[in-house]
DNA sequence: CAATTTATTGCAATATTTTGCAGTTTAACA
DNA sequence: TGTTAAACTGCAAAATATTGCAATAAATTG
């Protein structure tokens, strides 16, 4: 393995999980201590992570201490990211909503996948162009200004205009009784546009929004076809949606 | 085995990969270790990959978390961006080409100011969307990998639909007799439907690109109707295009 | 076409970088 | 304050980089 690549890979240790051991990536890249020692040393003369006793942590960790719940759930995210990512296949054209699983997901991508991906989320299209071997087409709009996504009449034209094999949905609220539910009726109006123009469509979800809901509707359980969360498929939250003919992941 | 070819199998493998080992690509191909160093000493060079310790990594790898590259010149950019920012009103409608020109005038703009964008390019989109009082229209497409504007049909068609009250057009050559030039084709395709939405064309430019031309032609020096400079209206460089009834910033 | 230049390639000598190890020092923590 | 894990130092082996050079192939020129 080549140093860089080595750093690389401390480095995205870093961005997942705050932190990382010395002794976890030696063990991880088969390589001594003293090997990791020296490589985040340079990292932290770059000042791409802060070197502390023992391991390293991210920049950002550091300085304004985010909240201990957001550091487990961009863990979960990258674990959800992970098992997601396994549905992919070279030449699909996937399209993915907005929200941070989605964007962790797009991070994580694998370079060697060659893919086409539409999106109307300036976020996701952000780390989407970096892969080179993904093909980005913007689906455009009026952008709205929370979210960083295109909304209204162009971009559901767009996506009328399409059909995707795959969609990643994104989501903030997920439920039993009423489905994929949104506060944001102009959210709603392209994601129902959005699972429409897909095959199928995945929901990669953080276990802690299933069973809360929204005002307005995007569909009906029963038009998820994949559920990706962080649990274990087998975990008893899961089983009612199993039962409703869901595939989990 | 030619030169060019063993160059184009080590892009690939660095495509396919994200890293190549000298070592084996000089035992794939069947030459020194040296030659291949040369070779991707070369590619390095001219900016097609990194080259490090050992072999040489993909850029879009190496770069995973450095949104932000360096502006040339952004001094001048800065000044240009600032009297082109004169001209525009509450109000407006207007449309942004990409270029680290524009993108200069994205950032700088006042939070005052209430206006309409459309953009085809990410970066732009990028700031104008932390603008409070802007409301962005994203022009969709087929990102463009290195210039990361959208460009093709959809494009071109959703430029077709509007009339912009000004428009910004960065580029890379202007000159008298060829006109405003680009070496991209489907860039040029996406200037001169920008240009045709737009009733008022402003070209801000860094002096040092006037007097140059690409393969393409965009427009004639006629179809500008303002040309910002860093350099005074009054310099002796700038007084053809007064001649030709540009107005000088 | 012959002569000359230029480009490409491999090799050898030397320099530099990387890496792991051992010994010592420093910092964390109960 | 003592114990332990981690950090630092210097060092040597191995891998990789650099440089100059010579042999050969390819292109250019008169």
């Amino acid at each position: 393995m080549l140093k860089e690549e080595r750093k690389q890979l401390i480095l995205n240790e870093v961005r997942i999980h705050n932190r990382v051991l010395l002794t976890d990536i030696a063990e991880l890249v088969d390589v001594s201590v003293d090997t990791v020692r020296r490589d985040i040393k340079e990292l932290h003369d770059e000042k791409k992570l802060k070197k502390v006793h023992g391991g390293a942590i991210s920049l950002g960790f550091y300085h304004y201490d985010v909240p201990e719940k957001e550091v487990y759930s961009i863990e979960k995210k990258s674990l959800i990211a992970k098992k997601a990512i396994r549905l992919l296949k070279n030449g699909q054209v996937v399209l993915f909503s907005g929200g941070t699983t989605n964007l962790e997901l797009a991070k994580e991508l694998p370079h060697s996948l060659t893919i086409t991906c539409f999106t109307p989320s300036l976020a996701i299209a952000n780390q989407l162009v970096k892969k080179h071997n993904v093909e980005v087409i913007l689906i455009g709009g009026k952008l709205s200004k929370d979210s960083q996504i295109a909304v209204g009449g162009t971009a559901i034209n767009m996506l009328s205009d399409m059909k995707a094999d795959l969609c990643f949905m994104g989501t903030n609220s997920i439920d039993l009784e009423h489905g994929l539910t949104e506060f944001d009726w102009e959210i709603v109006e392209m994601k129902k546009a959005m699972i429409k123009a897909s095959k199928k469509v995945v929901a990669p979800v953080i276990s802690e929004k299933i069973a809360s809901f929204q005002r307005y509707k995007i569909c009906n359980i029963e038009d998820i076809d994949v559920l990706v969360t962080e649990l274990d498929p087998a975990d008893g939250v899961l089983q009612k949606f199993k039962e409703m003919n869901i595939s989990l992941l």
